[in-house]
DNA sequence: GCCAACGTTGGC
DNA sequence: GCCAACGTTGGC
């Protein structure tokens, strides 16, 4: 069992979308990194921990928590040519572009970015780091279990 | 809206 | 395989 965090703009998909939404599934479509898809086809397992964070937006933070509900298959809007995130480079038979499905469990407070880099037990937190845009990044059990049980 | 940091593209 | 140009991310 591993854990991520998982940048998502609440514009576009809150915390309270994927809530709302049926089964409180949604799936994780539109990752355009490799390093972010290497990590959801090659690393993530259902079950898997996830800090859903809300970027892009007045105050950035850990909003809510949810779980990887689906291993990795491709993701279908690459293939989509009235989606933002259509391919050209992207065949059928050779999908460029993966996704898993994530279900939501929880709303929490809103834990923001700044408040994040206060603790000195998150610092090495791959968030944290100067510099860092990726969208999907791993968080280790001892980043977890400080979040979960301190800051929640 | 700005801008620094980073990733990708494509010519050579 | 290098690297300049360009596009994107995302906090502020």
């Amino acid at each position: 069992m591993k854990y991520w965090l998982m940048k998502s703009e609440p514009d576009e998909c809150s915390i309270d979308d994927v809530l709302a939404a049926p089964k409180r599934l949604t799936a994780w479509s539109g990752v355009r990194n490799y390093q972010a898809r290497n990590f959801m086809r090659d690393e993530m397992q259902p079950g898997d921990g996830v800090l859903f964070y809300h970027s892009s937006c007045a105050e950035p933070g850990i909003a809510g928590l949810a779980e990887v509900a689906s291993s990795a298959y491709p993701d279908a809007s690459q293939f989509d040519r009235k989606s933002p995130y259509f391919d050209p480079k992207a065949k059928k038979d050779s999908p460029r572009w993966f996704n898993v499905d994530v279900r939501a469990l929880r709303k929490t407070r809103l834990v923001p970015l700044a408040e994040l880099r206060k603790h000195p037990p998150l610092a090495r937190m791959r968030l944290l780091r100067p510099g860092n845009r990726l969208s999907i990044t791993p968080v280790s059990e001892a980043e977890w279990n400080y979040i979960a049980r301190k800051l929640l």
